[in-house]
DNA sequence: TATTAGCACTCGACCTAATTGAGTGCTAAC
DNA sequence: GTTAGCACTCAATTAGGTCGAGTGCTAATA
């Protein structure tokens, strides 16, 4: 058996108004809304035929019919080609205030979450190369010293470190001259061991202090690793039934609480350097907890080598076709971000 | 009427069995428990009266009595005098291991959740005074300068600023020494308007950048205000049939995630100076939305006039006595933090 | 052969009434 | 002052009944 053309109409009716409803839909709601002209009796059959090639399925026997996985991914499949879809209304709501960027990203994760009713995330730019770019250290006071560190894509890091006396002003130029002479430009896989000794060695007496800057750039880069994860609209969810149990709720939460769950999503999104928009239906998920859930996310670009990544995750009968565009524009719009910068 | 001793056993009675079993509690169920060998007969007669003093409230006719908010302040208030109790097994979780602020801050607040299955949350340390204590312009590259700006309490911030031409070694030590003179150890009041001029003048060609300093050093100020707040066990609410109905848990969910929410929390416990432990009990609350809610809240101290907060947030009917235990164990290891760290 | 009308059937949703049982207040006896 | 007993209340549960949306099948129709 084949999908002909009226099945796909017929499919594309059942999800559409199941979309819009979240009930069961039947063969009479069919004829009657559609521009087919059949009557229930031949929807019926033809709804038969599309059960058994597992596009919809029945909840229980004298129910209507709802999209099965496989039934969504064939809606957003032929969605997604038909359709270059921008939501007009979000176009350089983001653009026009220059602000921080953890400020934007929050803000582009409720703009998200408001304009779709769904749960949305968005992850702050993260470098694939980790290259040193800058590196400071100042007397703040007497007993300490304040490190500056800058690695490739300015991400700037911070620490204090406690000395036990005072260092005069030549020693601290003859620090910085040494670490930037030998540091600056290389990678964190190239700050080796043995490049390590041979700095303390150099350093002298002062061999601790560079221990510990090598210390504060090495968490510079872990830190960069488990990266902030900007999170909004996590009690949409209570807007659909079909997720508010108990259970599923408490799960859901918490993935948006711990944010742990939610790195998962980047790597899938990251290894496939296509960089599209990437739509996961129910069981598709590489997130246990949300087999309920539908998912959208797509990559930023942030120049330098760096990339995030923005996500909307609601129930499997979202509107996809809203949801993807509004990615589409916020996408667009982060990644326009950077190149004004550039300016 | 008075409240007599065997009242306060039967309401204590009472009480502490709603807290365990979240059902009413009848006549029979106090008769037999407690240890005061009267009949339920007895028992309804004291609770009729405990009920006209208004401890505790009848949902409807036919069924057994929950405390109302005085009835639980009673009890709060009564075991905040008699217990000094301490939940051993949190000691010294947290300063066995050195770890940054902020992650030790989101374990403290983890730790909160785990122990007590209820959501709790921790705000970074603020300082009420902000006094700027150590500025440093640095040339990053040909077109970026860095500032690094400290604050009383080393609270640290960067800014880049773009320039248009490089500067020489020369500039950057004239800017440097021009800033550090003039406004180290001013507190933000005190930078003001004619100050800012004046420097500028000074400055003459690289007024601007002045002025993108200070702008910057306004906004570490600023947010510094906004502060950080680390929550946990936002999920624990489902554990609680009385706070998780659609509407109740969608509200919650929302103050944890806004989190803006949560600063009127702060406020009210900051106000009062005398740095204790604070139970608010259902419409005590200074937050609209957690009316069902009881939220208990203490103070640390991070020295230099530093401190932050630390609250738990359950269910009217949560295990006050454990809570605060718990709070108070969290609050002094948070305390201890600080005292070892000057060492 | 494809489509449609008609009909018997299924089954969740909803309504109602009856039952249950925990809990109460009151009264009279101890 | 305490207690036993009793009538009463009322939410929660259960059971039975109806309703209606939806189905599959069959026979008639274009």
């Amino acid at each position: 058996m084949e999908l002909d053309e009226r099945k796909t109409k017929i499919l594309q009716a059942i999800i559409k108004n199941y979309l819009e409803t979240g009930e069961p839909v039947g063969s009479r709601t069919i004829s009657k809304y559609t521009d087919l002209n059949l009557s229930s009796a031949t929807i019926r059959n033809e709804m038969a035929d599309l059960e058994e090639l597992g596009f919809i399925i029945q909840p229980h026997t004298s129910a209507g019919r709802i999209p099965s996985d496989k039934g969504y991914r064939f809606y957003v499949d032929a969605m997604m080609l038909e359709h270059e879809k921008e939501v007009e209304q979000l176009k350089d709501v983001l653009l026009e205030k220059e602000e921080k960027l953890d400020h934007m990203l929050k803000q582009a994760a409720k703009l998200m979450a408001v304009n779709t009713n769904y749960a949305t995330m968005v992850t702050a730019p993260r470098s694939s190369r980790n290259v040193l770019k800058f590196l400071q250290l100042s007397r703040m006071d007497a007993s300490h010293i304040l490190a500056v560190i800058v690695i490739e894509g300015n991400v700037i890091k911070n620490t204090v470190i406690d000395v036990a006396e005072s260092l005069n002003d030549e020693t601290m130029l003859k620090l910085n001259i040494l670490l930037n002479t030998h540091l600056n430009g290389l990678s964190v896989e190239e700050i080796n061991l043995g490049l390590i000794t041979a700095l303390k060695q150099q350093a002298g007496m002062y061999g601790p202090i560079i221990e510990e800057v090598i210390d504060a750039v090495a968490e510079t880069i872990k830190e960069d690793e488990d990266l902030e994860i900007y999170t909004s609209g996590a009690n949409n969810i209570f807007k659909y039934p079909e997720l508010s149990d108990n259970q599923k709720a408490s799960d859901l939460i918490n993935a948006f609480e711990e944010k742990q769950l939610l790195t998962q999503l980047i790597d899938d999104t990251n290894t496939d350097g296509k960089n599209e928009i990437k739509v996961y239906i129910g069981e598709e998920s590489p997130i246990q907890t949300m087999k309920d859930c539908s998912i959208v996310t797509a990559n930023y670009e942030f120049g330098d080598g760096m990339r995030g990544m923005i996500g909307i995750i609601g129930p499997k009968r979202m509107d996809y076709d809203k949801v993807v565009g509004t990615i589409k524009t916020i996408k667009s719009q982060l990644d326009m971000m950077y190149k004004k910068d550039e300016d």
